[in-house]
DNA sequence: TAGTGGTCTAGACCACCGT
DNA sequence: CGGTGGTCTAGACCACTAA
């Protein structure tokens, strides 16, 4: 049995011939050969449907076995792609249930943590967001080139202040994409309840997946200081994130200070 | 064929019976059930070997099929092992060549990057470290604790200034077990080029294989501010590090200050 | 050429979940 | 009970490496 080419651009290893198909992955007779495992090929491929929507978060994903039989390939090819799409916090496993698609909203301190500020004695920290600012503007030199615009594209800049346990903790500069967050204000932000990136997957279709961030000590200067109800030239912690949805595009631009005197940003490396 | 135990407190999967285990793992006929799937039971005892030094940093391990052989159990269960050791860097796979106990000498910028430092405009940095200090101390009750040893107990404090691009950058105070890292002195260390990990591994049979780190914002006090070379006052990046072995020993309590005037401290989070 | 890790398959049994 | 993910096996072919 000769190999086809299936509606998804994958080679079919030919139903049940007993295995094949080496570290190159799948080559399409059209010549256009794909030097990629067949694994990484599904995983990009459930990628590319997670971004599209066909799947949104919290929802099931199709069994292993009706994603093997859509692919033409064998359970164990699309489990390793999954595993890979699960490690990355993509998805959910749950066992006897099926797997999920992952979500800022559901089951909370589960799955991503882009909030790694902790108390210094561990207790638990209680926070509340006040928005002080909601504008859409054209996008400066900077933003535009963490976000992958135009200079001068429509942004949505955000301020806010975030408190915790009842005291002013950090002071947030956020921009977005203006053609994503189309109707975005301030209001619809203050009458929500639970975290930025809960609202932003569920009433803009954008998920935040990953982020890169950029930590130094900076000195406050005179509205800070008085945002944050600390003095002008106190130490603060400066973070500024780029955040990025599926397939790897920028769609926030962060810019925050944080007061460290009985906090402190935690991270595991290995 | 009934179920018996290898040497190694395994359950055999009975030869060729073609395969069955479920996901609680082997049961042991001795009633002392290890609830672990049987290639978590193996990845430990890797890490014990590892631990126990059978295999040195920059060795190869046995191929997959000789642990298999050695475990009874099939090529793909000690892969799967192997691949958990693989993601968390303490071993390297190599395609053709085998798999190597990782190290911190060998491969440099490759796997463990434990200095996260860059430059904001992200050129390369050369670093140099000059030993300031290093004595033999009793523990105090801070460093004691983080460090899992008795107040009193004997400890190794080394202070060391990190000049990035000729120019002050990092003042680090580091403490370390007395027991395990005996004969160290100021000496040894300033006669050693590579990073101090390399050294650690090399002469003190010691992998710092994962680390907790803690970031705040401080100023900097008159006696850094004079190693920095900035004013008193000036915003400090500080990092708290515990590094840890195999098994989850800590075996290194850092306090760093960091110059983050033209770098920053990166991170990747999702 | 022989040995290593890398990929893929097919089929089995298990634990968990809902009905 | 049937369906889901979780584990385990056995065997095949591939790509890379070194002798």
């Amino acid at each position: 049995m000769p190999p086809k080419t299936n509606t998804f651009g994958l080679s079919a290893p030919a139903g049940a011939d007993g295995g094949s198909a080496g570290s190159s992955g799948a080559v399409r007779p059209d010549g256009a050969a794909q030097f990629l495992p067949l694994y990484q090929q599904i995983k990009s491929l459930l990628t590319q449907s997670l971004e599209a929507g066909e799947w949104k978060p919290g929802e099931v994903i199709p069994s292993e076995m009706e994603l093997a039989a859509r692919f033409r390939v064998s359970q164990g090819t699309v489990r390793k792609a999954i595993d890979e799409l699960a490690k990355e916090n993509l998805v959910v496993r749950r066992q006897g249930k099926g797997t999920f698609v992952a979500s800022h909203n559901d089951e909370p301190r589960k799955g991503f943590k882009f909030m790694r500020l902790m108390a210094d004695d561990g207790r638990a920290l209680t926070t509340q967001s006040d928005i002080l600012d909601c504008r859409r503007l054209r996008a400066p030199a900077d933003v535009a080139r963490q976000l992958d615009l135009k200079v001068g594209e429509s942004v949505v800049q955000l301020r806010r202040l975030l408190s915790i346990n009842d005291r002013p903790g950090v002071l947030d500069e956020i921009w977005l994409p203006g053609s994503i967050f189309r109707g975005l204000t301030a209001d619809k932000l203050t009458g929500y309840k639970g975290p930025l990136y809960g609202l932003f997957e569920k009433e803009y279709g954008t998920r935040m997946v990953r982020a890169d961030e950029r930590l130094k000590a900076v000195s406050a200067d005179a509205g800070s200081a008085q945002s944050l109800g600390v003095e002008v030239g106190a130490p603060l912690l400066l973070i500024e994130r780029i955040a990025y949805t599926y397939l790897d595009r920028p769609v926030e631009f962060r810019r925050g200070l944080y007061v460290t005197r009985e906090h402190h940003y935690h991270n595991e490396v290995s």
